[in-house]
RNA sequence: CGGGGUGUACCUCAACCUGGUAGAGGACCGGCUUUGGGUGCCGGUUGUUGUGGGUUCAAAUCCCACCACCCCGACCA
């Protein structure tokens, strides 16, 4: 492509509304314009991207025995309300109404109609496995759009759709669409990791994230340092260390004065002992009931937990007034001592064997607490797992990351099938539920995502495997013989089944280099009159942090040589 | 939905407090200059000051309402 042909908008400003790296590098490098809020167009360059993300993900699904289809995304409101969701999906899905004043919607995702689908055409188990697949624009009305591509109302997402005769079977297939998952992220050349996540209002028995490794990310991630294991902190784990001398040496529970000191760390100060032997207390409103959470001083209390062991579907921080109904303190001096609500006791917090905790009176303290003694409760998982804890699985510590959800995967079973009454019959001629899992790749996102993690202070720097191009050639003067070589060098690379980008506008070096920079192709080549001198071309690749640093490329095999560069980084992230 | 903020040229922003003909830089166009990391100079184009109403001789500026967008939180199959 030539540079003075193509629809390229660089921006030395970016809008100030942009605020993450990767909107604000998409919007210089005129990859996308924005719409509206959440709403974006995709320019020449961000639309090759988008391409090459699809043509990854389409290789290894179609490889993994999967086929496309594509859905509508306007839908009928029936489908939706046969499943429950049109009520569930709340405000998020974006609704409308033809002339006739039907209901409609856009599909933010498409469970219903693909079972609605199998339902139709799957009778058999002869027809079964089916695997089915669609690149699609999806929906949602978010209450709050955020980070340019990172979560936007209308975006490009990669959904799959499996259907298996037993559960048995679905796992199988679960099994494979995850070595699926794992090829495609490999050649997207992210650091990333596959972590087990909270299956959710999805339903189900299993579900894997694919979190790419973000310092920006929404999400929490503990990773273990050793071994495969990763979760997201929603539902991380970690071995029970007990701490504390044993119990009979334990003095008799003593109320102490500690006038105003009504948070851990003035405690710890006022009583001279460390974090590590506090009980911290919390209240926590769930539906119209009441319950205190009780962690550990120097942990903190993981809300999806404590929401799943209550049943409840969310739970809040009880108020200041709620807090004082309940324990007659003032915030700051709650315990579990002589609590009469429901008590949850985490199993660190169950473990300290001498205590400190709020005596539920204004400004008292109780010291040597002992569970079993002073007070009971349920012993559950509670807290977030922190830096350092052990592994659940291995032993060794965790570490932990933050990231962005790419991908998720899920065992679901018969959870729609059920519901829309999708069966098939057996060998013996038995009416039985499809068995479904589904599977969602945010390729929009992904573009994002990319950024976020490979982006220097001039711009981004894109794994070549999704690379707008693989090449770009910066054509310094316009002297005859820098523009035939040019011209051959591009020709010769095209031919080689290379992607060339060349920056043919009458402008100054300091412009091209720049632009060059920032729009992130992975190699750069240098043709100007100095090169010609020196005798061939200048090769270097966006990664190469002195901007100075080139490589002499003799002009005979110049082509063949910069192609056998490319295609030997394309080769390093291919996956094994 | 709760809290905070911002709307002025294509972009970044000034002028608003204290009412009096709406500006700068970048971008863009023309000319000269320069030519290996956003060159320098000269000239030029670009506005319903978010929308509607009110106060006033006079409103970007003061008042009211609405809308849009951004940030934090809630939310996020």
């Amino acid at each position: 492509m030539r540079y003075q042909h193509a629809l390229l908008p660089t921006l030395k400003e970016a809008p100030s509304d942009a605020t993450s790296v990767s909107h604000v590098l998409l919007l210089r490098g005129g990859f996308v314009r924005r719409v509206g809020a959440g709403i974006y167009s995709f320019l020449p360059l961000g639309v090759r991207v988008l391409r090459k993300i699809e043509t990854i993900i389409r290789r290894e699904l179609d490889r993994a025995g999967a086929e496309e289809v594509l859905l509508p995304a306007l839908l009928p409101a029936e489908y939706f309300q046969e499943s429950g969701r049109w009520e569930v999906f709340g405000d998020t899905l974006l609704r409308l109404k033809d002339r006739k004043g039907a209901d409609y919607h856009l599909g933010p995702t498409h469970e219903e109609i693909i079972t609605d689908l199998a339902r139709r055409e799957i009778r058999s188990y002869r027809d079964l496995p089916k695997n089915l697949y669609q690149i699609q624009t999806k929906f949602r009305d978010e209450p709050r759009p955020r980070g340019g591509l990172l979560r936007c109302r209308e975006f490009s997402m990669k959904d799959a759709y499996s259907f298996d005769a037993t559960e048995e079977a679905a796992r199988v297939t679960y099994e494979k669409m995850r070595v699926a998952y794992r090829r495609i992220f490999d050649q997207l050349g992210l650091d990333y990791r596959m972590v087990a996540a909270d299956s959710g209002a999805m339903g189900g028995s299993g579900s894997a994230e694919f979190q790419v490794l973000v310092q920006s990310g929404e999400d929490q991630i503990a990773a273990c340092t050793a071994c495969e294991h990763a979760a997201n902190l929603e539902i991380a784990t970690t071995t029970t260390p007990a701490v504390g001398p044993e119990p009979d040496a334990v003095p008799p529970r003593e109320q102490v004065a500690t006038p105003g000191a009504g948070t851990i760390e003035d405690v710890s100060r006022f009583l001279e002992a460390p974090p590590e032997r506090f009980l911290k207390s919390l209240l926590y409103v769930a539906g119209n009931d009441i319950a205190m959470a009780v962690v550990r001083g120097d942990h903190e209390v993981n809300e999806v937990k404590l929401a799943r062991v209550l049943g409840a579907r969310e739970v809040f921080l009880a108020s200041a007034n709620d807090i004082e109904k309940a324990t007659g303190a003032a915030v700051g001096f709650a315990g579990p001592v002589g609590f009469s609500g429901r008590l949850l006791v985490d199993r660190d917090a169950a473990a300290v064997r001498d205590a400190i905790t709020g005596a539920n009176a204004t400004d008292a303290h109780f010291v040597h607490v002992v569970r079993g003694r002073d007070y009971e409760g349920e012993v559950v998982d509670l807290r977030n797992v922190r830096e350092g804890d052990a592994c659940p699985r291995c032993g060794a510590s965790l570490r932990l990351y933050r990231g962005i959800e790419a991908g998720h995967i899920f065992l679901l079973g018969t959870h729609y099938t059920a519901k829309m009454g999708a069966t098939y019959l057996d060998e013996k001629g038995e009416n039985k539920h499809l068995v479904m899992g589904c599977y969602g790749i945010g390729v929009s996102r992904l573009v994002a995502t990319a950024i976020e993690q490979h982006h220097d202070d001039n711009g981004i720097r894109w794994p070549i495997s999704i690379a707008p191009y693989h090449v770009h050639i910066v054509a310094l003067g316009t002297e005859p013989s820098v523009k035939s070589v040019v011209d051959k060098l591009e020709r010769e690379l095209e031919a080689r089944g290379i992607d060339v980008l060349v920056d043919d506008r009458d402008d100054r070096p300091g412009v091209k280099f720049k632009d060059a920079d920032l729009v992130g192709v992975p190699f750069r080549v240098t043709v100007g009159a100095k090169s010609l001198e020196r005798g061939g071309v200048e090769l270097k690749a966006r990664t190469e942090p002195d901007p100075k640093r080139s490589e002499l490329i003799p002009r005979e095999g110049a082509a063949e040589a910069i192609a056998a560069r490319v295609r030997s980084a394309l080769a390093a992230i291919a996956p094994g």
